[in-house]
DNA sequence: CGTGCGATGCTGGTATACCGAATCGGCCGA
DNA sequence: TCGGCCGATTCGGTATACCAGCATCGCACG
């Protein structure tokens, strides 16, 4: 799942560095987001800099301050009630329609994701749980077989990592993906609708604890 | 509606005239975007226009080719079946959003959107019965009071705009438009889901948008 | 005449330099 | 002492210049 990152521009490095470090809490939420600053961190020009804020910020991962410089995204409890409603209506439809368009591979694919979980959770290696998880998900949009949500999932998929980042009851998460799963195996979209709808539920209450 | 460009960079302007120029037609899908030739067209250096090229690219309405030029969007009938989908989504989303936090204001603001678009659609004036009909939506997205359902919306306004573009029974849809506005002043959210399955489902059948 | 290969030009990617606006600090006056 | 003004500095926006990869086209060779 985690793509092959064989080639890559500098902006897209970029990219990835700052969206990993801002995710890793390396970067504090508000803290200050020079382009000239990061061009001489990373020992890049303003430019791939420029670039990746601009990618980190349709990702609401950055903050931009017009005329002035970038921040940290500080989420609010109302940016994270807006996430999820979001999201749900992003997973009813993708669940929905990976149902319809499940392949062969996609089944074996998602088993994958769904093995790595339950061993990582087991184990409480939370990163690689986490991570198990997000690509759950993923495979699950990718079956889906629609190019716009999948575009969409891209651009959210960060604040995705985020939320999936503020609750940690990863055996149970890992356990609802395997009966998701099972739901999705055997084509049950009914039993998947339920499914997700009490998924969704569990996010929902858990990061109001949070 | 149209919202106030009193202020604008380089950038926004390249983006909001190459924007204008493929929705109305004046670049043909599949020509050439080469950034120095839109550089000197337009009188400006490269980097607004490449600016402007990466807002279209995530507009949807402009397809990169890497280490290449880019060129205008072709969209294909998968294209438009996904945009359906999708959008039937988001609009369930926003309008079940907007009946729970309808507004004095907004509901203001939605009346004036349809008697426009009635009015406009009863002279045939095609132009702004579309706009208005743009602006229903975009009223009723704003209303859902999601931030991020509207950041997601402003991402996929251009290709409304097109989809929009390729049907004409204006009339219809206006009434339509009408029949949703009572149901949300109503606060009638039973009469709101089932005006919006209608609407999308006929939509998708014989004529496209809502 | 066909095919393979190399040179050349086109294109996006990146670096550096300049500019105008906005901010923030200190200073002066009330 | 506090408030307003003004200048230095900071910052993003833009322009220009250079670079490396790819594609095409033409030429030479089989």
């Amino acid at each position: 799942m985690t793509e092959p990152q064989g080639f890559a521009s500098e902006s897209e490095r970029v990219t990835r560095q700052l969206r990993d470090e801002i995710l890793d809490g390396l970067r504090a939420p508000g803290s200050r987001l020079v382009e000239r600053e990061l061009a001489g961190e990373l020992g890049v020009s303003r430019i791939p800099v420029r670039d990746a804020l601009r990618q980190l910020v349709t990702e609401g991962l950055v903050t931009p301050r017009p005329r002035s410089w970038a921040i940290v995204r500080e989420f609010t409890a109302a940016d994270v009630a807006d996430l999820h409603e979001v999201r749900a209506a992003f997973e009813r439809l993708a669940f929905r329609l990976a149902v319809e368009r499940r392949t062969r591979e996609g089944l074996q694919l998602l088993r994958g994701t769904v093995d790595a979980e339950l061993r990582a959770a087991r184990a409480c290696d939370a990163v690689a749980a986490r991570r198990a998880a997000a690509d759950f998900h993923e495979v699950v949009t990718a079956m889906a077989a629609n190019e716009l949500l999948n575009e969409l999932q891209r651009t959210i998929r960060s604040r995705m990592r985020w939320l999936l980042a503020q609750h940690d009851d990863l055996v149970g998460i890992a356990r609802e993906h395997e009966a998701l799963y099972d739901a999705i195996a055997d084509r049950d979209a009914e039993r998947v609708d339920a499914l997700v709808e009490g998924h969704l539920t569990l996010g929902y209450s858990h990061s109001w604890d949070a």
